[in-house]
DNA sequence: CAATCTAGCTAGCCTGTCTAGTGACCACGA
DNA sequence: TCGTGGTCACTAGACAGGCTAGCTAGATTG
């Protein structure tokens, strides 16, 4: 069990080392991960749009809820794809009836991206419930742990990603 | 800022409630899933594998440290893909000399996969550095909340993914 | 006003998934 | 022991969603 069979690989292991009792916080991590995956999966084929995609109108509702306009490079920068990925997606969108497009007001060559009633319900109908219980969760975390918690998943963030620039005004 | 312009949507809001203390947290979960993500991306285009494959291989790796057998099956399982992409997926890993397929010893229509001793140490020079500061950050949390922090991320997975099962050995 | 930059678009390519169908193999009941 | 049905992995071919290259319209700057 502790020293597996195969190649030869090196013996002094890489993985975590099991006995550490700050083991079990980082399997919960993963175990989060992964149900925020699976989550999201399941949300793209039961809306019969593809992970970006949803991301993409996900996006795009929070920042309505803020009043701030989203164009289509803004959609591009958030997403990391590339302008011409983004013509298609807002393409798709469109013709699913889930955004539409309109002038920007001030720079005639900008776009700005709205979503449809119909995608805002869909969406809704997908979240309102998950938000619900995400702050049940959140409420349940003892008053006096609450800084550890955010202070975790702060720290845990910078590291996996330095650089993180965050823009998101999704609450 | 609280009443958007743009279409009629629904005046009653389904996002966040900004008030709320508790959404620093979820603020901050969202933070890290997409830093988790960014991370991912870093990874794969390092090493020059797609996601999957990356993921692949870290499954494989992940068991081998445990001693248990990989089969083609137990990876399409894993990843969620069907067997023939996976399929694929050891052919490219194959090509590009990070695994093997080998015969299983009890069933012959199965193939035991395992991770070539470059792919160990390209994983390894990714993870062992990561893994140390991600157990430094777990130890740097306060004792008497760890539980906290643990149940906090359990119940954010059973929510988002309820009939998760957690096979993983990786730690 | 000319030169240059930027936003968004289309065209065409490439990669990675999928479904459909195949052969080899295992397990079990008659 | 010998079908019969289920499972494992594979190939072929379709399709989706990303990319780069190159374009036009409009903004910006010397």
């Amino acid at each position: 069990m502790d020293n597996p069979p195969g190649s030869g690989a090196s013996s002094t292991p890489y993985w975590y080392e099991v006995s550490d009792p700050t083991v079990g916080l980082l399997h919960a991590l993963r175990r989060f991960r992964q149900a925020d995956q699976r989550m999201r999966r399941r949300m793209s084929s039961d809306m019969d749009l593809n992970a970006t995609d949803v991301e993409a109108l996900r996006h795009i509702i929070a920042h309505h809820a803020t009043g701030e306009a989203v164009t289509a490079r803004g959609l591009a920068t958030h997403l990391d794809i590339s302008t011409a990925s983004t013509a298609k997606l807002l393409n798709r969108l469109t013709e699913s009836g889930h955004v539409q497009r309109r002038p920007h007001p001030d720079d005639r060559r900008s776009v700005i991206v709205t979503a449809t009633e119909h995608a805002h319900a869909e969406i809704r109908e997908w979240l309102t419930d998950m938000h619900r219980r995400m702050l049940e969760i959140a409420h349940s975390v003892p008053h006096e742990s609450r800084q550890a918690v955010t202070d975790f998943l702060q720290s845990m963030a910078d590291c996996l990603d330095p650089e993180a620039v965050d823009d998101t005004p999704d609450r």
